[in-house]
DNA sequence: TCTTATTGTTAAATAATACTGAACAATGAG
DNA sequence: CTCATTGTTCAGTATTATTTAACAATAAGA
């Protein structure tokens, strides 16, 4: 039994003032409007309709009913209708997990854009190396470079990262630039431990896979951290474009072997699930791609 | 579908913290509670749980549907508790007609007794001769007095008065004693318009009804106005006994023939309907039984 | 790392109920 | 008094609710 229906029936009759209209206004039959008020009314063991079979009056006890009735109907329909503006509308936290690095170069510029654009969403970025679960830490959504592991998450493909090979002028001045991704093998080299694979690092030549164990002197988990002791230091480091873009420009660092090799990762938005979406995540997945493209070129 | 049931479950699952707590909590199986849950979250177009298969996480919208949706699942609860009690209590109104000569000879002493052992209770009697319809006019009882046309109305029998033939005993002094109900067509009479028969008099004699028509020298629709004809000039009046005893105790009126005939009429208590009688008319009826029980023996 | 027990989901089958339509008795309007 | 309209009832049908069982995913324990 349908207690809201049996509700709305009651209150169609009480305000139409007879069970026809009740049943005209809900589309329904006065045969089922009957069985609404009798079945409520035994439900709540008290009549709250006098009637005869053609003249209708309603109780005290009716009318107190009807009042406080109406206001339950109005209140799920309010917090309905204020649920769904709440999941479609900006207002409101989103909770992103990004990796460090591509955080504190790429991504804090978008959400600095996104928020001037969109003032009333509230950003709430954790950045961290691990391994996050969405589910469990209540994230919204998460960007994760490089390949994904099977999971029940939803991943939004953003495009790619280059990756490049980088050592300082002062370490070419000493070492000289080496001919082959293979001398890696005897170079002195720092390695990004966030990088997938452990202890090499894998190169795309003439369309297929190549992988080369460096000479590691320093490892670190931090793409940054590894770019700027290349750029002070004698090492070379093999590091996404976004991390090392800037020492690139001002020729703090040398990119090794460009013609030598192309490799590139891809960058993906992850989330929970697809269905009923909040538009917070939707909003701020398709400005995060867009900008990644633009950026990317 | 009932959204009730839907958000009941979704609430033992904010709940407990799992849809197999929930499930039993609520005693279904844990099928239907995922099955309520993805109702509930089509309905309202927004993901209120984030669940893998073995963890479960609830959304912001949830939390915020989970607080309100709880709150009208108490209102519902508390309306019907309310109503409930409203309806088995005594405090509230009770709604009564009755003619007036009873009325104002029996029922307002009744009525004495009653509010003073049960001061919540508010009576609103009503006195009138005229027919009155009990629904159309929102009486929650009524008595009545004489047999009763068929009605969709509940009619409680609370025994009978006895009807007195009686005249002064100045009247008498003047006509003498008669001796026979015969003799009626020819003695002065006054006429109380609402005994039910229009210008005759009924009697039992010898276990049968007798009819006779009276000689009416005056008409008026109340028992009590006859009866103080009766007392103050030479007029017969037949009136129930409830109009005239305390007349006939001081002496002001005497029975006539007292061992030639025997009649009575009944009084009825009359309401609306039988299921679910709130307590006040139950109360009233039971307490005015009894009293007129114990008024007439 | 592999196994095990437990989780939420799904599909098919069944139990339950909601709803309709027609026949009915009651009654107010004309 | 007649007639149209009211609320009720009942039987039949359509729809929905619920369960059962099999399933894939996963956290915990060995």
């Amino acid at each position: 039994m349908d207690k809201l229906n049996l509700m709305t029936s009651f209150i169609a009759v009480a305000e139409e003032g007879s069970f026809t209209a009740a049943a005209n206004r809900l589309g329904k039959t006065k045969a089922l409007i009957s069985t609404h008020i009798s079945q409520l009314e035994d439900l709540l063991k008290v009549r709250l309709l006098i009637r005869s079979t053609r003249s209708m009056q309603i109780t005290s006890e009716g009318q107190s009913y009807y009042e406080q009735a109406k206001k339950i109907l109005d209140d799920i329909v309010t917090l309905e209708a204020q649920l769904l503006h709440e999941s479609q509308s900006l207002v409101g936290r989103l909770r992103i997990s990004a990796p460090t690095t591509f955080g504190e170069l790429v991504l804090m510029p978008c959400i600095a854009e996104l928020t001037s654009a969109n003032p009333e969403l509230k950003i709430e970025l954790l950045l961290n190396d691990r391994f996050v679960d969405l589910i469990s830490e209540g994230f919204d959504v998460a960007l994760r470079i490089g390949n994904l592991a099977d999971s029940s998450l939803i991943a939004r493909p953003a495009g790619f990262t280059r990756m490049f090979l980088c050592a300082s002028p002062e370490f070419i001045e000493h070492y000289g630039e080496p001919e082959s991704i293979h001398q890696l093998a005897e170079l002195p080299c720092v390695f990004d431990t966030n990088y997938r694979h452990a202890g090499s690092w894998s190169f795309t030549q003439d369309q297929r896979e190549v992988e080369v164990r460096p000479h590691i002197t320093a490892r670190v988990n931090s793409a940054l951290a590894a770019a700027n002791m290349a750029r002070t230091g004698r090492v070379i480091t093999y590091c996404p474009e976004f991390a090392v873009h800037a020492m690139l420009e001002k020729g703090e660092l040398i990119s090794l072997l460009p013609h030598e090799y192309k490799s590139q990762i891809p960058v993906n938005v992850i989330y929970p699930h697809r269905q009923h979406l909040s538009t917070r995540v939707t909003i701020f997945t398709q400005y995060f791609i867009d900008y990644w493209h633009r950026m990317t070129g």
